[in-house]
DNA sequence: AATAATTTGACGACGAATCGCAAATTCATG
DNA sequence: CATGAATTTGCGATTCGTCGTCAAATTATT
């Protein structure tokens, strides 16, 4: 099976099926997605599942790793799949898929803003907005 | 006066005493609160005003650019004083103060992002955090 | 001061997110 | 494959942040 069904187990957690569907939306469109919107995609799929459901779901995918949250600016919260721990989104502005990519060129930055200002850099979020390289083509 | 009151007249918009108060939190406490938060620090500075009106005060703020939101995890809308158009905020972690900061390196990333994955960069969204020069040396 | 405009406050509406509990599902065991 | 203990699900109610409505208050102008 897949890695999400074991870290499940490996937690006292179990895998169903509903579990595995919201995962499923999340992995086949890598876009950020609010809980409604996965809710809405599930049904019109023919699948019944609750939006409680989806939100506790969404939360356990988070605790896992596998789900990143973003706070929009109305208030919705989103969620995208990923991978890996440390990274940042680049978000097609056409299609809106999310690729994730690398940190580098942040050591440069952190020591300019040290220098510049005296800020000691610890962390940083960072959002991309663009055109993936199938949309840029077009 | 400042440059709030002639803005607002410009636009044919009262600069009030209730929105000077308003503008007065943001200014002084230079990080991300939210309206709730601006409205209890009023309240407890002894000033009579309501929920509604912070929340309309903020979004004409934001509106004339001296006012930035950003999008909590729990879904909650935070606001923050900025004076320039595009930049970034630097958070301290300690107590919390933001500075503004610009985004130059940024350019080399854009071409490393296009050279690796042909990801066209057009905008960008950033959240520094750290220790700010103050609380830094302790 | 009078007038026309905008703004304010109180109240309610709306939607996103969460919670409690009974019914259903999952999983290990025999 | 049936059984039972554990977790999960669905439903409804609830909370909370945010926004809309409208009469009363405030602001700016004459």
């Amino acid at each position: 099976m897949n890695e999400i069904s074991e870290q499940l187990h490996g937690k006292g957690r179990y895998a169903t099926r509903t579990r595995e569907r919201v995962a499923q939306v999340l992995r086949e469109e890598r876009r950020y997605l609010t809980a409604h919107a996965i809710h809405e995609m599930l049904v019109a799929r023919g699948i019944s599942i609750s939006l409680s459901t989806v939100y506790r779901t969404l939360e356990l995918l988070v605790g896992l790793g596998v789900a990143a949250t973003r706070g929009e600016e109305n208030g919705e919260i989103s969620y995208v799949f990923c991978t890996v721990q440390h990274h940042h989104h680049a978000v097609c502005r056409t299609c809106g898929r999310v690729e994730e990519v690398g940190c580098g060129p942040l050591a440069r930055f952190a020591r300019d803003l040290r220098a510049g200002q005296g800020f000691e850099l610890e962390d940083h979020a960072i959002e991309l907005y663009g055109r993936c390289s199938d949309c840029a083509k077009r």
